[in-house]
DNA sequence: TAGATTGTTAATCGATTAACAATC
DNA sequence: TAGATTGTTAATCGATTAACAATC
């Protein structure tokens, strides 16, 4: 119901954890919860969860509260989480071989259907049942199989240039794990996953305790 | 000579993101910069990199701008990466691995000195030089080796009970890759890296386009 | 009905941007 | 000196929190 575009990043970026959250509850059996619970537990105050909530509809019951499962089940669709989306990743070295075997993906519907990597020794190999071909028949793989999300785990040197590979192909998304920004034509989705700068923020909170 | 306490999370989330930029521009031999050129290449304001870096000091100079080298070399006193950091990785399975064999963190002074894990078969065994030791080594280990930081790569199951053995240590910091979010101690800085929100962030986007 | 809790409007707080005097 | 650009104050914008009428 709410005016799905013009949603305000930092909503985006708690629903996620809402979903966490929530999931949690289904497991300890809860089946419903009040805002001022859920704060609670999240440690986030009352009136930010109902309003994130309500940017999407309204899902809770006066004097009520929510449903566990139905209000999981919503933040899932709104997330996008009902549908399944192909992936591949590109550079099967040890991050990309890890996130090959991090089955949470395919369970949450991010299939992964194939890695490429340019060391030939690599090529012909699987890892966790997906197939690692040669980075120069990645063209070739996604003409044939339209792909979604595109998971970059390869030197920054290489990223520029193999995500122009993938913008020709009209890849949707992009999750960066290399080293720098990606330049993202419009209507591509970019994530980056900065580890190095995550440790960074570490390092300079630990010294200013 | 800022107040270095009272820094906002968010200035302090962005100072990787100079770091990486002005070390972008030495790479180059730009030995110059302005915060209108500056702004530019990263894409945000003059006023907010002004703002941002004032926090701390006064980097610059009027009429000229700010000397590329200084400005990176203050930003990676700001950040904490002229000391070393002792690091231990607890979970030596694929992502663990991944992380140990990522040398970038040794260049920067995130030194692992060892690993853990609780499959016996994977004791005794090396990653990027680095031994892996049994889980139930690990207090002992703790004790001999002071530890500034610990990175959890271990399923959320354990993850709590890890980080109860860490704390009772005086852990410093801890990286914390387990789909959970640990109740850290007073005093204890821990930093989550969620993949799968990152990933649900990106289908999310995607949809929405 | 009385009690509880939502959905939503209004108030507050803080982050970002704009403007400009200081000064190299 | 004139031009450029900082450091910093003031204005704006938007996110968060508080409050409360609506209603289950």
């Amino acid at each position: 119901m709410g005016a799905e575009n013009s949603i305000s990043p930092f909503v985006v970026k708690r629903l996620p954890r809402y979903y966490r959250y929530l999931g949690g509850l289904i497991d300890k059996g809860v089946t419903r919860v009040s805002s001022k619970e859920l704060s609670e537990i999240m440690n986030v105050t009352a009136s930010q969860i109902r309003q994130d909530f309500n940017q999407f509809g309204n899902f809770g019951q006066q004097g009520y509260g929510y449903n566990v499962q139905y209000l999981y089940d919503e933040v899932k669709k709104i997330l996008g989480l009902v549908q399944h989306y192909s992936m591949i990743i590109v550079g099967a070295g040890n991050l990309g071989q890890a996130l090959a075997n991090y089955d949470n993906f395919t369970r949450r519907g991010f299939v992964c259907a194939a890695m490429f990597d340019s060391n030939a020794k690599k090529v012909g190999k699987k890892v966790n049942g997906i197939d690692i071909f040669h980075s120069n028949t990645l063209e070739c793989y996604l003409e044939k199989n339209p792909t979604d999300i595109a998971v970059l785990a390869i030197p920054e040197t290489q990223a520029q240039l193999v995500a122009q590979v993938l913008y020709r192909h009209n890849i949707k998304a992009i999750w960066n794990f290399s080293n720098t920004e990606l330049e993202a034509p419009e209507g591509v989705c970019v994530e980056n996953v900065h580890l190095m700068d995550s440790l960074m923020t570490l390092a300079f909170n630990v010294r200013k305790r």
